[in-house]
DNA sequence: TTGTAGGCGTTATCAA
DNA sequence: TTGATAACGCCTACAA
């Protein structure tokens, strides 16, 4: 198992592709055509040269033929931080799709959009395919992002704030979130629903949300206007605002659905300290589908971003530019996804589906 | 701010390096051995040349630089997934780190052995400068991280189990946790601990930590053989086998050590079913200090792996063994660091520390 | 369809 | 120390 190419420069023709040919009594050319897949037929040729190959264990070296052809076979990804549920669910949708095209991807963190920006310019420098970006919330990369897209280096930002209209987008749709959510709640005998949004200026979905909120839809359910809010997605929000509502002793919400997972704590941590029962007297729901949800106790229904869905139209997308041709900047948002748990539904003890540490 | 170089083939010399070189009136050789940091003077050709490269936006092309030196600049990581809190957790500290040595993450994951063990083979074949691997919970990979370690591709195995004694392994010092723990629930006033570890054929680390159970400096705590046990890392297993030792309403411990945050949270879930109040009758600490530890209600003390020092070591790992020279392989354990929170100490009211979700 | 030959942009080698 | 020149290994016009 232990064969390794020769590196010395002892015997002239050492290099790789050469050997092949040598090997399957063809050119270079030939064996470079055939490893590619720009030569179709399968007869002996063919044959000869994948058996050659194998028996060499031949690899294409990347250099020699990005070098070439300029294609790297490489797509950029930046985020924020890999500690990031948005981003690590992402990126594990990511990667296998992008592997089976034969793409690696080159990763990149930056915590501030200008640490961001250096990112995105380096991996550009470095010649990706591609590049995906998610960026830091609040900051608007898209200015940034639309002057480094090129015919060459295609660029989509996933989620996120977009004010130019330039750049390819891909994200969740918020009116189709608090559809979801809404829905769900009724399903299961929510009437009246407060509502903790996420920060006006910190998500591109307020707006749609805002928007949504004037439907016919869901006015019924959002009785009172104090109880529709908009703030950091934080567990200490979420505790200080359900707290601020649930004291009104008289008049209560018994459904909540949340801007985000750390929202819905801090929501039900406030209704613990209150003695009121989840999902008994009031239904709660988030947003993310992040572990926390998963395993925290009762266990919350949430939001599953369409990490999926995200992550196919993303490479699409890039391979689409890369076609050559102009194309339109696209704005491509995609439906969550309800994933049921206790916080609105049927208790369950001690069950878990995280990871383990080491 | 729309520089960008010329791709026609119009103009003969429209090689980068070559239009550098004619515009600092120097050879192509010296602007190479400036940039590259090959020529210390700094002295006016210097200066020239920077210049130059400056004014034309110069980047070396890395497939050619790749091709010609046979370095990348690139480092192969192979996880797990990035969901996992400890492969996201090491790759935020590790990133910046291989950036600032001008180091690109080419990041791989592999939710099984024979995947990790494509991957592994994948990056190599693609000539990444060095390898860092956290194979997945339970796989041996030592055998086969041995076999692809090579002196052009150093690998280092992060964490997991190593059977064998020719790879480069960094991980979490079982001793030292141990230790730490221990002194940490004694100085909050622990007296008697029951300890559920990480199974036995699933951590390296298990061994020290039974070695480690039977000195002096810990069995004076753990009375009763029965409150020690090995198992999963869920919070099913929390649950239940401290549901176990805490139905004897006689003789109960006062503190619970977890092998990883998941088993603390089974374990606090457990309690609070028993009304038993933590951390006033009873001490928690869990292991990982995932987020989850960090959000839950209350929050739970726990030791943090050191994810900064295994990162480090790693690279400096890679470096020294691509320098040539034969280095043996190297076996380097670090201790973690207690994260004090409420489950050990003083208590909270809904604060944060949780990135949010979009 | 196949082979020949030239060049992708850089760095290593060697001579000045 | 500098410059000329030859690879690095592959891909792709172009010719056969």
């Amino acid at each position: 198992m232990k064969t390794r190419a020769r590196r010395r420069r002892t015997e002239s023709p050492n290099n790789s592709i050469t050997e092949v040919a040598a090997l399957a009594k063809v050119s270079t050319a030939t064996v470079s055509r055939v490893l590619s897949g720009r030569r179709k037929k399968n007869d002996d040729i063919a044959r000869r040269v994948h058996e050659a190959a194998d028996q060499l264990h031949y690899r294409a070296n990347s250099a020699a033929s990005s070098l070439r052809s300029d294609v790297t076979n490489t797509l950029g990804v930046v985020i924020p931080s890999p500690i990031d549920t948005f981003s690590s669910q992402l990126l594990s949708k990511l990667e296998p799709k992008a592997r089976g095209k034969g793409k690696y991807i080159l990763a990149s963190m930056g915590e501030t959009a200008d640490e961001q920006s250096k990112c995105i310019n380096s991996l550009i420098a470095r010649g990706v395919d591609g590049l995906i970006v998610i960026p830091v919330p609040e900051a608007d990369l898209s200015g940034i992002i639309a002057d480094a897209t090129t015919e060459k280096t295609p660029i989509v930002q996933i989620s996120g704030r977009s004010t130019s209209s330039k750049t390819n987008w891909i994200g969740i749709d918020g009116a189709a979130s608090m559809r979801e959510a809404v829905t769900h709640i009724t399903d299961h005998n929510g009437t009246s629903i407060m509502f903790m949004g996420p920060n006006m200026d910190a998500d591109e979905a307020a707006d749609a949300l805002v928007a949504f909120q004037n439907s016919d839809q869901i006015t019924g359910y959002l009785h009172n206007p104090e109880w529709t809010t908009f703030g950091d997605c934080t567990i200490q929000r979420g505790y200080d605002d359900t707290l601020r509502v649930f004291e009104n002793t008289e008049n209560r919400p018994n459904a909540i659905i949340c801007g985000s997972d750390d929202i819905a704590i801090g929501a039900l941590t406030a209704l613990q300290k209150l003695d009121i029962t989840v999902p008994d007297e009031v239904k709660i729901i988030g947003f993310g589908d992040s572990q926390l949800a998963a395993s925290y106790h009762p266990s919350i229904t949430s939001l599953r971003p369409p990490y999926g869905s995200m992550a196919e139209e993303a490479l699409r997308l890039i391979e689409l530019k890369r076609g050559g041709k102009r194309h339109l900047p696209s704005h491509t948002a995609f439906p969550p996804q309800v994933v049921r748990r206790e916080s609105t539904s049927s208790p369950r003890i001690g069950t878990s589906d995280m990871a383990d540490p080491r």
